[in-house]
DNA sequence: GTGAAAGCGCTAACAC
DNA sequence: GTGTTAGCGCTTTCAC
């Protein structure tokens, strides 16, 4: 059962040489009729499946891609992770996963890890801590297939998956202002991060469109995109302890979101009586938050997909591929409680 | 940076033997010093790094290893597969991910791709649909190392990691005894499985000693581990709509508890009010729900840690492994509001 | 229509 | 101490 046989088993059984063999179990049209049945029948019965490593080796390629994202445990990752292995499994191909934890530095180590392995591509999205894109700008111009999702590197014209981060955040303050909230805060992901300014853009306008100013004192950056718990609550209280203290909060990353309830409810500060809050999430759980989360869902599953289905396209391209495309998904605002005005 | 640089490439350029290279990359007694020197130097200079591929076809080791289990979009296999992906990253292995959906066909036909795949061994936790193992019986005494996690194969003596499911159901059950429920039901995993079983035990040990009676009707099991919700939604129905209802559910699988309370608050049963909760759950966000959820924590991460150590060990023996053992892991208790009595 | 042989990158037995 | 060679499983040119 995992003691395969090999193509020179076969051969050797049936009397035949291993290229005869090989071409046979190809299709080959220069194979007799009658020998291509033998082979394809004594293949059938032995359950021969070639070596994949042997393929290989042959062909240069390994078959299998790598995935650089910031961590496995957070509900949007692991549904977009999902999402790559539902389409790379079927295309024969396996995922490598590799995890940043927000670091630059572990970043670049996996990318060089992943091309150590021979990867046949990369997908990539960034961590909070990456400004230099150059090695994915050089190994892009080498040709070598990259698509990123999410976390885009803005200067590397390679496939990119995005959501429509501006919509859903807009949509989502806009809530927030509809509900009768005036002094509404942003937390959010690092600077650095394009994700980051398309949702402050987004913020922003919304503000602008109902004639709120923008108070600059409201928006905090968390440059480890949560990975740091204290920097969250240091951020989070400095909202709170403020003289205008906000009276809403629109948080604008996964991590984020789940982590400044878990601040908020340590802190002992209602939701959406003292505070109101409405974040990015992808969490399936979030309905059975105490209140109900309001949230922006991105369709995880679906980007992954999307992602990998471009990378596959392109690895597989009998051509240097030219032509890269950005991929803008929708999202989905769902409304809850935790954005509604107590009365 | 992409196009490695091969041994050859390395003895071409310093007028050596592909065998002299490889000798002295490898740190061999017979290269002279220089000669090494030299080779390493230019080694490190090219950034050489080897090429696994080759490496696996020669050393007949795929270097990579097989994880069954029924969804990764489940915070204890998520995190075990977390747990999983560090001890191998670390030891050189990389980790192929397949998911059964608690379907016996799917895990077999993943069993199959893996082995396809030349895995060096398999890391599983049986699906819910499982009942006959003999295909894993069979690999384990041609030699194959396969390790079983939380849903381990009885009939199969190779190493097990397993929690003390026993302990963990006996003392929630206890908890939600103390606090005065009296008639508790039990929703659980399908009976095939081994931790449904001994949940069921340590969940009835409990009742014994307080001196409640079981009531069979109060027994649910899903037997699609939750996979299909109306199955969970029809059981839990039933024990709300039984004469005597119950007054607290003690549920015996992460899956089940999450899709419960979603099912409860669809049917706008209050917990505790209406009945209480207590359940298996390896949710980080358990604190937050409404109420606060009473969970039996498994320590997943340090389940696939230890599963993988004994896989990797197993793989790389020598010798026949002859000694398995079963790993029992404790597991942890949160009690919370989801369990107290309203008085 | 089929076979022999080379080669993918690497290691290791066997020369010398 | 270093080179030559065969072989891991497979495909593919080149012969016949």
């Amino acid at each position: 059962m995992f003691e395969s046989y090999t193509i020179k088993d076969i051969a050797k059984a049936l009397g035949l040489s291993t290229s005869t063999v090989s071409r046979a179990l190809n299709g080959s049209y220069e194979i007799g009729a009658e020998t291509k049945r033998l082979v394809l029948e004594y293949a059938e019965k032995v359950n021969y499946r070639p070596n994949p490593i042997a393929l290989s080796l042959k062909e240069q390629k390994s078959h299998s891609i790598g995935v650089v994202v910031c961590e496995v445990a957070n509900d949007y990752f692991s549904q977009a992770i999902n999402g790559i292995e539902s389409i790379a499994y079927n295309r024969g191909y396996h995922v490598i996963i590799t995890q940043t934890h927000e670091s630059f530095d572990r970043e670049s180590a996996n990318v060089q890890h992943l091309l150590s392995r021979h990867v046949d591509g990369l997908l990539v999205s960034l961590s909070a801590e990456t400004t230099d894109t150059t090695p994915y700008k050089y190994l892009h111009e080498k040709g070598f297939p990259i698509v990123f999702f999410d976390r885009v590197a803005t200067d590397v014209n390679t496939h990119k998956v995005i959501a429509n981060n501006f919509k859903g955040s807009f949509e989502a303050t806009e809530l927030l202002i509809k509900a009768g909230f005036k002094k509404i805060a942003h937390l959010t992901n690092s600077i650095n991060l394009l994700i980051s300014r398309e949702r402050f853009d987004g913020f922003k306008a919304a503000l602008d469109k109902y004639g709120l100013d923008f108070n600059p004192g409201y928006l905090k950056h968390c440059n480890h995109g949560g990975m740091i718990q204290d920097e969250v609550e240091f951020a989070i209280k400095e909202l709170l302890d403020m003289d205008e203290r906000p009276d809403a909060i629109f948080i604008g990353s996964d991590r984020l979101t789940i982590n400044s309830m878990h601040i908020l409810k340590k802190l002992d500060i209602k939701v959406p009586d003292d505070i109101a809050i409405a974040g990015f999430t992808n969490s399936d759980v979030a309905e059975l938050f105490d209140p109900p989360l309001t949230v922006v869902r991105q369709p995880a599953f679906q980007i992954g997909q999307i992602a990998t289905e471009l990378l596959i396209k392109t690895i597989e391209s009998k051509w240097p591929v030219e032509d890269f495309i950005t991929e803008q998904v929708e999202i989905e605002l769902i409304a809850r409680s935790s954005s509604q005005r107590i009365r």
